[in-house]
DNA sequence: AGGTATACTACACATGCGTGTAGTAGCCGA
DNA sequence: TCGGCTACTACACGCATGTGTAGTATACCT
């Protein structure tokens, strides 16, 4: 899988220790010096290659976001859409990182890497939409979006996930039992067309179709 | 909603400094003279009641957890299942602590608050399944807690949600947008039955334990 | 060979932090 | 009136951290 260690320059190994300490312990936490021994170099080399502990998040950031556009140029090249297996490789390749994203994720940062899988969602949501029936009175990236961050969710909330699953859902064993889980969810509505109508009708007014080009930003 | 913050005991007002400021900063980054200077307290006070650091966010965890607990004794008692203004109701409750709440949630704490969701999630699922033809492949209580996580998704990502869609999602404005979406998504699903059975079909044996992925990477 | 840039280490410095200690003001029961 | 308890402040300590500086070795280019 990842090549060894020792292969890797130390620029790369710093990185890699960054990513593992900045989510094991948070950013503000985890210290240079720590970072520094894990990739077995110097405190001074970390600055020498990256200029500052929060330079060197960034380039983590930028790291992962490469990583999933890597993989997001794969799948779309590759295989048709099977969607449990994208998300059994995603969830594989960024097991490592589980913990890094989920923190940078809450803070809004890595914005990158959520609009790529905002995008991929809303291709999937885009094959829906063709063979629908009624028509959806919100844009389709606006769903796209919230489809995104629920796909998240499981990795975000990872720990209580598995906490109250009983099992660890990044093991294979857990991958099972979570697949199963999504293909109910996500095949079975939560709410009927009569309730969403009924609920919607309750809505105050205003805001329907089109939207998105306000200004706060 | 809230009282005047010169009414409340210094107590409450460490402890609500401190929601606001391990919120925004993180709880390393938040210190405790910054919290006293908020609640216009010493520092030494902040020792005084709390006792550490970590006892004060332990403190800030419960308090959450039981606001939560409230507010689900409130709406069960009170209204039947408009599960919006439910949605509602909590994003107006927690907004203040939407920051907070995330960390806490992504670091695997609040276990108790999560699970209050988790219950009401299903409470849910079990009136679905009452109408429900085809038999759940996998047990109520794991759909739930995945449906609570998938619920929490948009308050977690808040950051990136509100970014795509142009709209503070806790705002009013955001707010009637968020409900259509999550209409729309919780009354179509995103798999036909087809489709979810050809995927199901493609899993590896058994839901207890078991391996093989394919191996694309 | 020579010279320069790059990769890397060792070490010192200032700062801000959580925590500990000592002390003061005010309430309350006997 | 007193004793003691609680709420609260002021201040000092020790320490870990990010960063800065100086120095060394190794590789590359001409």
């Amino acid at each position: 899988m990842q090549p060894d260690p020792e292969d890797l320059t130390a620029r790369a190994r710093i990185r890699d220790a960054a990513l593992r300490l900045f989510g094991e312990q948070g950013f503000d936490r985890a210290t240079i010096r720590g970072i520094a021994d894990l990739a077995g170099v110097s405190s001074g080399l970390v600055r020498h290659h990256f200029g500052s502990k929060e330079a060197l998040r960034d380039e983590c950031d930028a790291y992962l976001a490469r990583a999933l556009a890597r993989l997001n140029d794969q799948v779309r090249a590759g295989m048709a859409t099977s969607e449990t297996n994208y998300l059994t490789v995603a969830v594989s390749i960024f097991a490592p990182y589980r913990s890094y994203l989920s923190r940078a994720l809450v803070e809004g940062r890595v914005a990158p890497l959520f609009d790529t899988l905002a995008d991929l969602s809303a291709e999937w949501v885009a094959e829906l939409d063709e063979r629908r029936a009624d028509p959806p009175e919100v844009p389709r990236e606006a769903r796209a979006t919230v489809g995104a961050a629920m796909a998240l969710a499981v990795i975000v909330l990872y720990e209580h996930v598995s906490r109250r699953l009983g099992v660890d859902v990044f093991s294979t064993e857990g991958q099972g039992l979570l697949a199963r889980i999504l293909l109910d969810l996500y095949s079975h509505p939560w709410l009927s067309p009569e309730e969403a109508a009924a609920l919607r009708a309750r809505l105050p007014e205003g805001s329907g179709s089109d939207k998105g080009k306000e200004g706060s930003r």
